[in-house]
DNA sequence: CTGAAAGCGCTTACAG
DNA sequence: CTGAAAGCGCTTACAG
């Protein structure tokens, strides 16, 4: 057997990992017996040798469907390349996060989900953050490269900078992959985990028809992204539901910051008649009205009910504390982590998209239009 | 040939490290032309491949005579095992870094510090946060043990969990290590890098008593964090070079939180006469100040003003804008992955402990004392 | 103690 | 697109 793996599996026979035990619990009769080497998944797929090794290097000239075969029993049989062999049986496994930024309270909220999961599962945390990448630009395929070179177990995408080739060499070679809120559906077969975005906004804007607000804006998050898309349409609904059409000109898009919350508020307050509450699709967004509002002397929630999504602790500790739809940020990174642990140890997953449920938080941030009497 | 090394050295022959650059320029005339294998280490050292092998493993069968030889020629080829060409080749290094927590506007800017400076160096950043520890409560060497067997190239430390004689494991195992902002001064001769606390204590002072306070009072930190200690005493220092004295009951302590600097507000509103200055030992505090001043409908900075401290984006979009003693965040998570990168090169420090300047950023919420007009 | 020979696991080149 | 065959580099078993 090669480069003396064995030895080393001798001498540190105690470290095994659970997840390795785990895996062998997978391996079928066939290959239970002997090692479990690239020829075994080979016999396993119903295919040679060769072809085993194309797929595992990233090679192009495999059929999809024999690449499916593969892959399958590759995660079946739990296979691990010398060097990631090696790597279960000297070292600790780490997962790559990649981040857009870390300037957010739901990007830190995520992150901190997946280490509170990372160190409860013994696993390290490679964090990077896109925009400060190295000198050297990497391409979809040597980033991938890379990622198996590392012997990384899998890999969390948080950012939009990764487009679909990219994800797609991920999973080709093998790498467990998700991606938490994408803004546009990840290719195929990548696990993506969301939140009921749509019910989220249909509930943000119920609480505010039902309090009998009628003018209604929605200060939302940009064009493209398909969360805010899923609010939008939650937020259309809701109106509808009762009767109601949105307007347009009460309907904003922009990135999810506060400064597009500012513009967005000093747009609204000129319009005539004004909205009466704003759902804003995010925390951040939400903040910026408020500082509008503030500055311009409108008092919230008298004058101006607001509903704000994500509900970080920014929500809480705003003043006065904002009513909010939470999304579980923390679950959603504990998620993310136990699908690429699902998926390391060749589990069959159910579905290639979860989503968490949304849940609204009543704070201080909304009341009925035109009260007279400040809320307590 | 094994493993597919010889594909990726040509996908990547522009990312060779000096490191193998330095191994080549050792080879003989010999190994140059071909490729560096272990049949070539045979013939350089006039002994068969299986000898060689065998030598490398720590065989025991070896003449010592052989073994020599062996020796040699390795050396003076150059030799590298598959795994370790590859990881010469691929192989990142990383850095670990230890957070208390990523809950604080202050905590992310030096990550991204320590970050950015990372992907500009082409170094890996293993991320954890103390508190969410494995199943498994470590002991220090334990910890240090770890850090080595994974091959890190040094430690970041920007918590108080880890005590000294954590920090000491770290260090009598040459772990280059650094600390930021250490609540306690690190033992011995670990690297810690701080600020200019002391003169940024007074300078945020000195800016309200030009403005013409005369009552300001000092909603601090930790009592036995020193660089709140520092800042207090630049406070005092401030004060007393106008030949004014601190007076207790304007001294308030506490945590870095929001929620400090709510209940010091209230605290310090009840007292008679009022400040109406207050400098706070951090934004969080600060926030919680103004928060509360909102509540009690206290104008900042008409009838109070106040001062924050870090400079984080907090300051920058609170409603009015936050005046602070800016900490340049980012460059102390650069400065502390630089000075590891040093120790990791054997250079001589010129000193254990780096104060980079803090810089006081007069925004809107200072004004003198009782005036009329609101600030523009 | 040494090394020729056999073997192992993976990859490559190429015939079909 | 696939896999039989050849090849590579390292290791092992064993004859001397």
């Amino acid at each position: 057997m090669g480069y003396n793996i064995d030895g080393l599996a001798e001498r540190r026979e105690t470290e095994r990992t659970k997840y390795f035990e785990k895996s062998r619990s997978h391996m079928t009769a066939a290959t239970h017996q002997g090692k479990l080497t690239l020829a075994a998944v080979a016999r396993e797929a119903g295919v040679s040798a060769p072809t085993v090794s194309k797929v595992i290097n990233g090679r192009e000239d495999v059929s999809a469907e024999t690449r499916t075969k593969v892959l399958t029993a590759l995660a079946r049989t739990g296979y691990k390349s010398p060097v990631q062999h090696r790597k279960i049986l000297t070292g600790r496994q780490a997962v790559e996060v990649v981040f857009d930024s870390l300037n957010s309270a739901y990007a830190v909220e995520v992150l901190n989900g997946i280490l509170e999961h990372a160190a409860e599962s013994d696993i390290d945390v490679v964090l990077s953050v896109t925009g400060k990448q190295g000198a050297t630009p990497l391409s979809p395929e040597q980033r991938a490269r890379r990622i198996i070179d590392e012997g990384r177990c899998g890999m969390i995408v948080v950012t939009s900078a990764f487009g679909a080739d990219q994800l797609d060499a991920f999973h080709r070679r093998g790498v467990p992959t998700v991606v938490i809120d994408p803004l546009n559906p990840p290719p195929g077969d990548v696990v993506s985990i969301g939140t009921t975005n749509w019910a989220g906004g249909k509930d943000a804007t119920s609480h505010l028809l039902d309090l009998g607000h009628r003018r209604i804006a929605y200060v939302g998050g940009p064009d493209g992204a398909e969360c805010n898309q899923a609010r939008l349409h939650g937020y259309m609904a809701a109106l509808r539901a009762r009767g109601l059409s949105a307007e347009d000109r009460y309907i904003l898009s922009g990135p999810f910051r506060t400064d597009h919350g500012v513009q967005g508020m000093k747009t609204l307050l000129r319009l005539e008649p004004r909205p009466t509450a704003i759902f804003a699709a995010s925390d951040s967004i939400a903040l910026g009205v408020l500082a509008e509002a503030r500055r311009q002397n409108v008092r919230v929630p008298e004058e101006m009910s607001l509903v704000g999504f994500d509900g970080t602790y920014l929500a809480e500790e705003s003043v006065p504390a904002l009513t909010s739809v939470t999304q579980p940020l923390q679950e959603m990174g504990r998620a993310a982590l136990r699908f690429i642990l699902r998926q390391m140890r060749g589990e069959t997953l159910d579905s290639r998209r979860v989503e968490l449920a949304t849940k609204l938080v009543i704070r201080d941030s909304t009341a009925p239009p035109q009260a007279l009497e400040p809320v307590a």
